[in-house]
DNA sequence: GTCTATACTGTGATAGAC
DNA sequence: GTCTATCACAGTATAGAC
């Protein structure tokens, strides 16, 4: 379906000299399909550009992984990103979000794995595996933590806008966003964040350890 | 690329009965590729894909719109989805977001070309376009009417903000989100875009017509 | 002028021989 | 662990039927 420049397109750099085992291989195509899928989505990516990146035969995915979809799954299968949420102090969290938003790989790092779902995000076992795992932290986890009404709510919005913020810096790059120093962006945050946490009202401290 | 299951997955239903002249096929066509490319993003959709849905034949993209890349252009170039903000009173910018991120088209309908892009994000000119747009209104347009400093990115906080809430809402569909009225949606959107907007101090009201 | 049939060429995923 | 064959489907072009 591709013509050939979308294939060829942004090579990622093959890894040189890989040892000729198991476990290096499997990285190697592990990484390279981090990079393809996150830039290019489920399909924009062929199994031939990630062995070609990986600097293996194509058929290596089928005899480690079984298939496109099966290392579709390994790598947009999210990691522990959202995991400090829940037992961060709350009046952290904003600089917390500041981190991950500023952080945020750019161009020529492993995008976001909820960047490579969303944008295969017609994958729709993909986008329920990323729903389940928003939920279990944001909307169970999380929202546990938030006094008041609505708390699962607040926390979803809390996930909006961390989404939001990070599309918007990284897969889009509108220009004040994509420039703007820490402290500044921070500021913005916390302005918009600890209202929602019901900051800046007292509050007790977490017994997380 | 796609395997045959994705090709046919989730049938538009092909319009019934269509006049045989060069303006209903085009819009029949339009259509067709609105609804495909935003739910399966451009690779993920083929040009007899949208040409069945339309109930033509795929040539005919070809003489109505040159290519499958001219096509996708037409569809991709966002709508004036954003004009509103350019006179809208300040006060009246939240209630807006709500309106945008509540009555988001569902599945059933054609996605937001935002998402649309976002499905496509490995085209480059798509995003592209998308920031230019995103930039002229929010950055540019919007920001003019905030009062103190750091406008640009205020704006461009806000576009995060109505982005983020609209995708959780209507692609990854979390369940607070998903299921919330329209007022209690507001009470909150108002506590996190008011402070980013200088409100609620005073302002003066803007003289657009 | 509006559409249909069909052909061409490349690439996709995958399986099986080496 | 690698190479090569297979075969369906992609985008595109064109020739001609209504």
């Amino acid at each position: 379906m591709n013509t050939s420049a979308e294939s060829r397109r942004g090579g990622v750099a093959p890894s040189q000299a890989r040892k000729h085992d198991a476990a290096s291989t499997r990285a190697a195509l592990t990484r390279a399909a981090a990079l393809r899928f996150g830039r290019y989505g489920y399909n924009g990516t062929s199994v031939r550009d990630i062995a070609r990146d990986a600097g293996v035969d194509a058929a290596l995915v089928y005899r480690y992984f079984g298939s496109k979809e099966a290392l579709f799954e390994v790598v947009s299968t999210s990691t522990t990103m959202f995991e400090p949420l829940r037992c961060l102090p709350l009046e952290d969290v904003a600089a917390w979000v500041r981190d991950v938003v500023a952080n945020a790989p750019s161009e020529d790092e492993v995008p976001h794995p909820v960047l490579c779902v969303l944008r295969s995000s017609s994958r729709e076992e993909a986008v329920g595996r990323l729903r389940d795992e928003i939920s279990e932290i944001f909307s169970e986890s999380f929202a546990k933590r938030l006094d008041g009404p609505d708390a699962e709510l607040r926390a979803e919005l809390l996930s909006a806008w961390l989404l939001g913020t990070t599309l918007m810096r990284t897969a889009i790059r509108t220009p004040a966003l994509a420039s703007v120093s820490d402290s500044t962006l921070l500021k913005y945050l916390k302005a918009g964040i600890d209202p929602l946490l019901k900051l800046p009202d007292d509050h007790e401290r977490t017994d997380c350890p």
